[in-house]
DNA sequence: CGGGAACCGGAGTGATCACTCCGATAGTGT
DNA sequence: ACACTATCGGAGTGATCACTCCGGTTCCCG
């Protein structure tokens, strides 16, 4: 996969560029401008351009970094001894760390339709999977909820408590609503 | 509030500028060009920039015109005998008529933040509070809930259904889950 | 029907953005 | 230390977009 090693300059000013990106899009939206990221990165655009030949392939590559993140979360906690606490916890966390302009949500669209962030998504619903059979396995979460509905779900909550983002109550609030609306009814 | 009365033909293309607005922006989300939007209109661009001299103003607009036929929708359901079913009936209408390009959701997202969607907002939060408050009281919703955290569950669930949209068991299973966990607990 | 005002269309303008190119710089193997 | 080459920085380029301007057209009122 990987060809030549990277030279050390190389490599550095790539991950620079990876977490400027990240907060440059957190703060601004995707349609910041590149050299505004390179700004950030203290690079010239010349740089960001030789990491990332086009503007989309930044932007993809911030949104696998923020997916493998979660796939790792979502990993951790299926050797659970709790599915249905584990199941939980990754909800409110995924929820309440997308707290800014849409940035978790947007990755996690983009996990289940753009070809690059293919590996990822299938990591990370691989992983998903799991936690969600577990914790139907345990009678914790409701049976007929499937995987993309879960996904739908993570996206459309992470939207309204971004929308609350000024209201901390307010968030517990509604992540403590779909988290029942997610339980066995009756 | 309104000067001299427009002529006949003024109001004519205004109309349409706003029809063909509210449809390319679904299509092409709001960053479509102007032109697009004049050219879907059937209008030139120098039109566009009278009835409307800001594409910010043109995108308010649109949001405007959503907001009231909700705020409209509220209005009638809130007369209904059945708080709870008016209730659902309004969160589900809601959510599916989202189903494309976060129209709704953006459009929601805003009405407590912009200027110019004041009014509309001012409206639509009133509505909405009415259904919130009458189907709290026949025990239909849990008590609990506020109105901002109905609007956000309202955005958050259209993104959600909008995310799905090319499954429509899908959607109908999310929007229960949302719709359960809204009920009274226990 | 006719004159005058309101309105229309679309070429033109300045700004912005993604992306390129090449002289300068700095890392690496010997 | 030295040469060789990968990497860097940022001025330059072409395209696009929001917005302006004005000659021509259409509507309204007497």
């Amino acid at each position: 996969m990987t060809g030549t090693p990277l030279r050390a300059d190389a490599r550095r000013n790539r991950e620079r560029l990876l977490a400027a990106a990240e907060q440059v899009f957190t703060e601004q939206g995707v349609t910041a401008s590149t050299e505004d990221v390179a700004r950030a990165a203290g690079v010239g655009v010349g740089t960001v351009f030789r990491h990332f030949p086009t503007k989309e392939q930044l932007i993809e590559a911030v949104y696998q970094a923020r997916l493998s993140r979660l796939a790792d979360l979502a990993d951790r906690l299926a050797a659970s001894a709790d599915p249905g606490a584990a199941f939980a916890e990754f909800f409110t966390t995924t929820v309440e760390g997308a707290a800014t302009k849409n940035a978790l949500a947007e990755a996690l669209s983009r996990a289940g339709v753009a070809t690059s962030t293919a590996e990822v998504g299938q990591w990370l619903r691989r992983a998903l999977g799991v936690l969600l059979t577990r914790a139907q396995e345990t009678g914790a979460v409701r049976p007929d909820v499937t995987l993309p509905d879960l996904m739908g779900l993570l996206i459309g909550t992470s939207r309204a408590v971004e929308h609350l983002s000024d209201d901390p109550g307010a968030r517990t609030r509604v992540v403590r609503v779909v988290l029942d609306g997610l339980r066995v009814p009756g």
